[in-house]
DNA sequence: CGTTGGATTGGCT
DNA sequence: GCCAATCCAACGC
């Protein structure tokens, strides 16, 4: 939580099998913390969720929802479970590569989600554990911090618990944001099955 | 062992 | 506005 809003303005960068560099621009993300019910971690440890119960300075990436990759940074020490998803990012380097892994060329819409933004990185389980340090195929640079009274906080989006806490960070009025609406999901639209 | 629901997105009605 | 895509773990029987 209280790394979340320093990882806004970093500058994540993506380095692809053929010497492509992808970069961009951090400006949204989510944190989730020991015992937070909406948090992967606060269930048991299992081979889906194992690295976020690592090492900190690592990549967390899991799967949802059928076809969406989410990448995470591992926040706290070994054992104590927690991460921040980066949910959205700003475009600096390797445009053309993105719209092409996203069949999109609005700028605005490659990376301003979590599921797109793993998508437009070509980010994937693969990547799951790296070290966002050291690493060499994905990494956080310095970048330019964003200054607090440029950070907004709200409630998480897609979440339907832990609505309490104002852990969403986003650099205020920023055109790379998700479109995700903070709070429950509109009304419970999972298909119902039983009659 | 079968069903449900989720840190989502994109496409169709 | 609503639903399908499609994987994993919790929960109910």
């Amino acid at each position: 939580m209280e790394v979340a809003p320093d990882l806004l303005g970093r500058t994540l960068v993506r380095a692809l099998p053929d010497g492509s560099r992808l970069a961009g621009r951090i400006v949204e993300v989510e944190a989730y913390e020991p015992g937070d019910a909406a948090s992967h971690g606060n269930r048991r440890m299992t081979d889906f969720n194992a690295t976020m119960f690592g090492a900190p300075g690592r990549l967390y990436v899991y799967f949802t929802y059928g076809n969406h990759w989410m990448m995470n940074v591992v926040t706290r020490p070994r054992g104590d479970a927690s991460a921040v998803l980066l949910r959205a990012v700003e475009p600096i380097d390797g445009i053309p590569i993105m719209e092409a892994n996203r069949g999109r060329s609005l700028v605005t819409d490659l990376c301003s989600g979590p599921g797109k933004l793993t998508k437009a990185l070509a980010v994937d389980k693969s990547l799951d554990g790296t070290d966002l340090v050291r690493g060499h195929d994905v990494w956080i640079e310095a970048g330019d911090p964003v200054a607090a009274e440029h950070i907004a906080v709200g409630i998480r989006v897609g979440v339907s618990v832990g609505l309490d806490k104002d852990w969403r960070f986003v650099e205020r009025g920023s055109g790379f944001l998700s479109k995700g609406k903070p709070g429950p999901p509109s009304g419970s639209r999972r298909r119902r099955t039983t009659t």
